[in-house]
DNA sequence: TCAGAATCCATTGACGCCCAGAAAAACCCA
DNA sequence: TGGGTTTTTCTGGGCGTCAATGGATTCTGA
């Protein structure tokens, strides 16, 4: 398919210029030839981490979808539609895939002279490569807890067949999460 | 059918290069096929192994399915994200059937000069040739003792008929296996 | 005229692609 | 079953291309 995926560091040189990953290059290019549009990229600071979230037109469509969900004129969608639209830059990708991040952005990110671009699969996210290690060591620590704990679900669910409840207890998400571990029924 | 069997060691060349054992190599080729794409190998660190899990389209499906049914924009969905997508690495396969282990991947595995495929089904799991030796022998001691609990039980019940749990004879002692090294029943 | 930005150019190193020899496995036939 | 032949797999190396990075040059607006 085409989605954004694994993790990759680059430089930034004197004047702010980052190299953009080339399969990332690849996925946008990709998208700006399928919605027609001139493939800049839409980059605004995450929400709820020290980070810059990145996508194509795409993403722009799906934030568009989002806010749509929300009543018109109500106070929830124009705080959220500020809150991702207000803050959007366009950068725009130079002839050698490259493009400038603007002071405020480096800032929300605590971003000096190194990156790390990270594939979240329909977008991406910027990062400071030192927050990002630690934020990295955290959600994996968070995926394998979900994992132990719904292994621990069905295993007692097997031993014990008269309990009700013999059915994937751990909900979708962490069932999931088994089978991303090779298990199966 | 369509699953990675068995185990095989390879070499990794001064380029750090690895020939993919080709009854593997058969496998991803046709899956590649049935889901027409260009087929490359998804890899990534396991959760809690000291080593790497990897496997075909078919297997980056499963974490686009898993990560599908959590909402968009969640904390909890960019952190799963960050977890699953943003530690593969999508390695191609050249013309003679061999993949490069980026250092980042090498490391977590703690792969110096030969490696070990082992087949999981629907994935599989690349070793270094001492830790995979050194699991081996810690599963099969845990598989001796469940059995031996087992069997232990079965005497048991069946000299009290009343008691519950008679049931799944034969399978399970492979089980007990099965949870260990997290293949499929 | 100058500062900042956008475009262009050059170097370096990594990676993909191709070829060839060696080793091993599969195969065939007596 | 054994020996010999063919095919496949593994491994190493050479070469061209592309990505990343640094620097120079041109363009634009003040």
């Amino acid at each position: 398919m085409n989605r954004f995926v694994s993790t990759f560091e680059s430089n930034i040189d004197a004047r702010g210029r980052v190299s953009v990953p080339a399969p990332f290059r690849a996925v946008l290019e990709r998208d700006a030839a399928s919605f027609g549009d001139i493939g800049g990229i839409y980059c605004y600071p995450s929400l709820d981490a020290p980070a810059l979230d990145a996508g194509s037109e795409r993403l722009a469509r799906k934030i568009d979808g989002l806010l749509g969900d929300l009543p018109e004129y109500s106070d929830e969608r124009d705080q959220l539609s500020v809150a991702l639209y207000g803050n959007v830059q366009i950068l725009s990708i130079d002839g050698d895939g490259r493009i400038v991040l603007p002071q405020e952005l480096r800032e929300h990110a605590g971003i000096a002279r190194r990156v790390t671009f990270v594939g979240l699969g329909d977008k991406f996210q910027i990062w400071a490569p030192e927050a990002f290690a630690e934020r990295d060591k955290l959600a994996r620590e968070k995926a394998r807890a979900h994992r132990k704990l719904f292994d621990a679900g069905r295993r007692l669910a097997r031993s014990e067949p008269d309990a009700h409840g013999a059915d994937r207890p751990g909900g979708s998400a962490s069932g999931a999460l088994d089978d991303e571990e090779g298990t199966r029924e």
